[in-house]
DNA sequence: TCTGAAAATGAGGCGGC
DNA sequence: GCCGCCTCATTTTCAGA
């Protein structure tokens, strides 16, 4: 659809350090002018490049502190198994990512929430509910050692 | 350190659909002037409620494309250990996101990359290098059927 | 903490190269 | 595809309640 060259490349880079970046700023670092940052700043989003630019809120300061992930796998693997489950999983607002996977295990669920007994409401009244589950395990995340989201910013 | 009150979670919530809104636009949605949307928004950045403003980038158009999960077990469980771990595995670009784990086993990686050609190398050449690693075993993502940012936003 | 307004900065569009 | 200019919108600061 559009094929970015090493300027558009370096312009995500700099939406990634910092979306509101200003295009007199990325001109400068880009070394051009602002009528082409600009217009390319629109392609790379036009063309899906830029999925959407966002606040990154700290979720233990609003009562999500706790981030548990959730193997799943499913009793039966057809179509409409599959489905169903993940119909029923994206709805859960805790839910925060759903993955399809390889392996021993079907799906792989990122779930974040206030605490431990917040979890088990969310589990006897919504996760035990999911469609055609086999078996379900759980592990917490005890403490976040990295959580990047920007591929071209190097550590 | 900042007590947000419901206009400040509003304001979160609008930052969470676009990054970019401007102050105006959130100042007619929570029924404030401009002036206190700009200095509630500046408070919400210091106190670290918003920990940034970034443009997330499809990870598919960009090289990408394979997601794989890592789960980690060491030999040892020392603070040392698993500091050193945590120390070398965080360096690796690949690796977008670290967490110590509950469980039967210590770490989860989220490790992005080209194809399974680059993780090849990756694993051969960073990952099994990784210190007093007793066991690993990873799960790719075939896709992706849920990945939200934005803890305000019902689905 | 809020309103309203002024000053500074940025965005977005146009003609020309 | 780029530049510089122009106009309008937005951000940011300030006085006052």
């Amino acid at each position: 659809m559009y094929n970015p060259d090493r300027t558009d490349l370096e312009i995500l880079r700099l939406l990634e350090q910092d979306g509101r970046m200003s295009h007199k700023v990325i001109a400068q670092t880009v070394h051009k002018s602002i009528t082409p940052v600009h217009s390319r700043i629109s392609k790379l989003e036009k063309s899906g490049f830029i999925r959407k630019i966002t606040a990154l809120i700290n979720p233990k300061l609003i009562g999500r502190g706790l981030t548990a992930y959730t193997q799943v796998l499913l009793k039966v693997h057809s179509q409409e198994s599959l489905e169903n489950f993940i119909a029923e999983a994206v709805k859960i607002k805790e839910v925060m990512e759903c993955y399809h996977m390889t392996g021993t295990f079907d799906f792989l669920l990122r779930i974040t929430i206030r605490d431990m007994e917040a979890y088990n409401e969310l589990l006897l009244k919504q996760l035990s509910n999911l469609p055609a589950v086999a078996q379900m395990q759980t592990f917490f995340v005890i403490s976040e050692a990295k959580y990047e989201t920007a591929y071209f910013n190097t550590v």
